[in-house]
DNA sequence: GTGACGATGTATCGAGCCGATACATCGGAG
DNA sequence: CTCCGATGTATCGGCTCGATACATCGTCAC
């Protein structure tokens, strides 16, 4: 998973290793919490070792600072590893629907073909639905089991996903009808988004 | 934080770790995702050796299955393991305000005092407002830099952050306002709760 | 100037936790 | 009778985190 959101934003452009870390952190979003240097130095020296990125020496042109000893290390996609996040980018599963998987698929949308997304979005509103459907069944079934607060803390979940699953239906809705990033009309801003890049009409390479 | 959850719930009646594994992921919520066995028997084992859980001979009057090899086996609370739960109950640290040492402290808030209940939903509060400040700013100053899947995920994200603030503050003023595990007036409940278990009014035993 | 400090930057280690897997028993459906 | 799904205990490899160590850079006070 990490894995993909590396080579992913290895794609935009090449980074050192806290430069990667900071992106990471603001990019992802809630869905995934900032990612500690203890897993993301061992995950990149397993990339470099699958030939998926390679070592650009930190251009001392434009970025001068640091000069001797232990450099700082700008790393940069292969041709290898665009083509395993092009994989990466098609393939959906089981971890691809909790919290974290989907939020790192959810962040590279821009470049999913339109079925992928609708997969992705589809498998991931079945999770939240799945979970919501066993909050519900505790509410009903065993409340008179459970004090106020353990109660309160399911109600609290049951919102937040009976929230989701909404917010997934609406997502899910503007991708079937066409229009790809186009989100419903906020205060404000509703012509400021792109209206629509070449979109390859999923051909969607068969794997399964 | 496995620790803290497997001690209360042992303190509520002996289990063993099929059991323990199910009540876990019902009364755990959603913050806290179901454990696996893979983190279970080791925790159950590295708490059997500090001398906090014991072996409890499966009950076969009760409970006969099982007949021979490998029996189901029933762990129980110790002394020394109640006590260290009392511990665990009153101390907050950095993970008590993520999203699994939350809802851990929280499912055991009926068997907190008020004062420590106070400290953990603020400090959870001010956890949830750094992430929403975050966020605000992402959107605000490099909202332009972001696509339009991206911008919505931080926007859902922002949402729900808000959206537990309230739910917090909420907490908060109930506990303020004496009246302790009384939540709002919720469509057709109101009466439902317990007026007020005994409830010592935080003596709260000094520890740093 | 220089010394302290915080941001930037790379890297490792121990321990917690997960998913997959293996194995065994029990109750019931076909 | 046999298969199957639920119950039940247990381990292993691998990912991830938090703590820690170490080094450089810019800047502000003194």
């Amino acid at each position: 998973m990490l894995e993909m959101a590396i080579l992913g934003l290895l794609q935009e452009a090449p980074m050192h290793g806290y430069e990667l870390r900071k992106e990471l952190a603001t990019k992802l979003g809630t869905l995934r919490a900032a990612i500690s240097y203890g897993t993301l130095y061992p995950t990149l020296k397993r990339l470099k070792l699958a030939g998926w990125i390679g070592e650009a020496e930190a251009n001392n042109d434009i970025i001068p600072p640091m000069t001797s000893k232990r450099g700082r290390v700008v790393y940069k996609i292969t041709a290898e590893g665009k083509e395993h996040f092009a994989d990466l980018l098609t393939q959906a599963g089981p971890e691809t629907y909790d919290d974290a998987g989907f939020g790192v698929h959810f962040t590279f949308f821009s470049r999913t073909d339109r079925a992928t997304r609708l997969r992705i979005l589809e498998g991931r509103r079945r999770r939240i639905e799945e979970r919501r459907e066993g909050l519900r069944e505790v509410l009903a079934r065993a409340a008179d089991r459970l004090d106020a607060y353990t109660l309160e803390l399911q109600r609290h979940g049951l919102d937040a996903c009976e929230r989701e699953v909404r917010w997934l239906e609406e997502l899910i809705t503007n991708e079937r009808s066409g229009r790809t990033p186009a989100f419903r009309n906020r205060a404000g801003l509703a012509g400021a988004l792109n209206p629509d890049p070449p979109e390859t009409p999923s051909p969607q390479p068969d794997r399964p």
